[in-house]
RNA sequence: CGGAGCGUAGCGCAGUCUGGUAGCGCACCUGCUUCGGGAGCAGGGGGUCGGAGGUUCGAAUCCUCUCGCUCCGACCA
């Protein structure tokens, strides 16, 4: 993408509403605007990290053998009333009403849709087990939205629904969920720790909250220092494996890890002194397990070998993906701007020209953009009639990780620069090489 | 929902107390000079001051009502 052709509205100055750092680089960096309390439109720049994060989920669930669907943002109130939530959920359901009068509501989570749909397809113990999940906008009316889309009123968030015969087996799609979420949080370069929550509304009996580290957050953590350490890293973790499974859930929540919710004061004084630690977190997903809460209700029942009815054992797990952007933000910035790390990034890297109209570097900018293309890579190619500094503040605070520099000066040389965001350590080589190095950064990453 | 505050140009703000016909910076447009970390000079365009009603010769400014947004707190992907 050149950037002269691209809608990219960055701002110079700090909007006023914005108080913390990811809100106010989101809207800096033209990737949200504000349309409503707690509502945003995606820009295109917000857009392409969405999208991005999306595509991560989305990979992490298939791998898990996990099935994608899509349910409707508008529900009828009828599904709720048989769950008996519809007049639970209070003040944060949007309700509806079309023009003959029936009553709507505007989806904050779909457990009762899902379960109708299983009810109406699904007989037999055969079928399971059986997860499916989809990826759509939620909203919920807080009363008070803040800190642009972490706590926005309306939201995208991945919601997933296991559908199994027993408690074992359930128990089994639990834990693969867990992986499955450290999965997807290291590949968007996030440490999210699984914490043991408090169930809320949702109900059930065990759950697990993800929650990633930052002076913002809204959580209280309490943990063992030693959690911030464990990683999943490249590891092929077979997910129809139940001990496997187990062992690797075992790994990451043995160690003490809690919210303020569940926090045991005893337990937690138990642990050397020097990794005790309490600090703030962002909650990124929850997983549940509830049994036959939904199935009971709504009569969703499987025949089993034995030739006997009943209800399936289920659970829900959730990923906030819009609120992701905030806390991949606030987990990775400086006073310039954004940082994305390179599995989220809206763009691979930058060129910046630093003479734009200069035939040579103009030349080289052209031939480095499509020999990216070639391997793949969509650059955003700086083409502005700008100054250098103002495109390297551009660059800095949209956050691309990597930045391809090209002046008269070194192309003199035959080089180009590669400057890591990160870092800001830059190296100079052939723009040839430039290319290779950053086909190989991005090659993990895939 | 309790408490606090703010709505004046795309963004950041002054002007409101003490009523007199709207201003600054950034951004935008034109020209010249500049050109490796948000350039300089000159010129230019853009606002029925959130909305409605009222007081007044006259309202961004005073009064009433209303809408919206932000922050702190209790609740939540």
């Amino acid at each position: 993408m050149r950037l002269s052709r691209y809608f990219l509205p960055v701002l110079k100055e700090n909007p006023a509403e914005a108080q913390i750092v990811s809100h106010r680089y989101m809207l800096r960096a033209g990737m949200i605007k504000q349309q409503a309390a707690g509502i945003y439109s995606w820009l295109p720049l917000g857009y392409r990290v969405l999208k991005r994060i999306e595509q991560i989920v989305h990979e992490e669930q298939v791998r898990a053998g996990h099935i994608p669907l899509l349910m409707p943002t508008l529900q009828p109130a009828d599904l709720w009333r048989e769950s008996g939530r519809y007049d639970d959920y209070g003040q944060e359901m949007l309700r509806i009403k079309d023009r003959q009068d029936r009553e709507m509501l505007y989806g904050p989570t779909n457990e009762e849709m899902i379960t109708d749909i299983f009810r109406a397809h699904v007989n037999s113990y055969k079928d399971l087990p059986m997860t499916l999940y989809h990826i759509q906008w939620k909203f919920r009316d807080e009363m008070r939205p803040r800190f642009g889309v972490m706590r926005g009123r309306e939201f995208l968030m991945k919601d997933g629904y296991n559908f199994d015969v027993d408690k074992a087996s359930a128990l089994h799609a639990y834990n693969r969920h867990m992986v499955s979420y450290l999965r997807t949080y290291e590949r968007m370069g996030l440490t999210a720790i699984p914490m043991r929550a408090d169930s809320g509304p949702i109900g059930g009996d065990d759950t697990h909250e993800f929650l990633v580290l930052a002076a913002t957050g809204e959580s209280e953590v309490f943990f063992d220092s030693a959690v911030t350490e464990l990683k999943l890293g490249q590891r092929d973790v077979d997910y129809d494996d139940r001990d496997a499974v187990a062992a690797v859930c075992k790994e990451f929540t043995t160690l003490y890890a809690r919210t303020d919710e569940t926090h045991d004061p005893a337990l937690f004084d138990a642990i050397p002194e020097e990794r005790r630690k309490v600090a703030r977190g962002i909650e990124v997903g929850q997983i549940f397990y509830f049994g036959t809460k939904y199935s009971d209700s709504m009569g969703a029942t499987v025949v089993t070998a034995e030739g006997t009815k009943v209800p399936v054992e289920m659970g829900s797990h959730g990923i906030g993906v819009s609120r992701l952007l905030g806390a991949i933000i606030e987990a990775s910035h400086d006073d310039k701007g954004i940082i994305w790390p390179e599995g989220v990034t809206p763009f691979p890297v930058g060129i910046v020209n630093l003479k734009q109209g200069d035939a040579a570097a103009d030349a080289a900018c052209n031939g480095l953009y499509k020999a990216l293309a070639a391997k793949g890579l969509e650059a955003l190619y700086d083409d502005r009639d700008e100054r250098a500094g103002a495109k390297f503040a551009t660059m800095d605070l949209i956050g691309l990780p990597w930045r391809i520099t090209v002046g008269p000066r070194g192309l003199a040389n035959g080089v180009v620069e590669v400057t890591s965001r990160r870092t800001g350590e830059s190296e100079e080589m052939s723009p040839a090489a430039a290319v290779d190095r950053i086909a190989q950064i991005y090659a993990a990453h895939r």
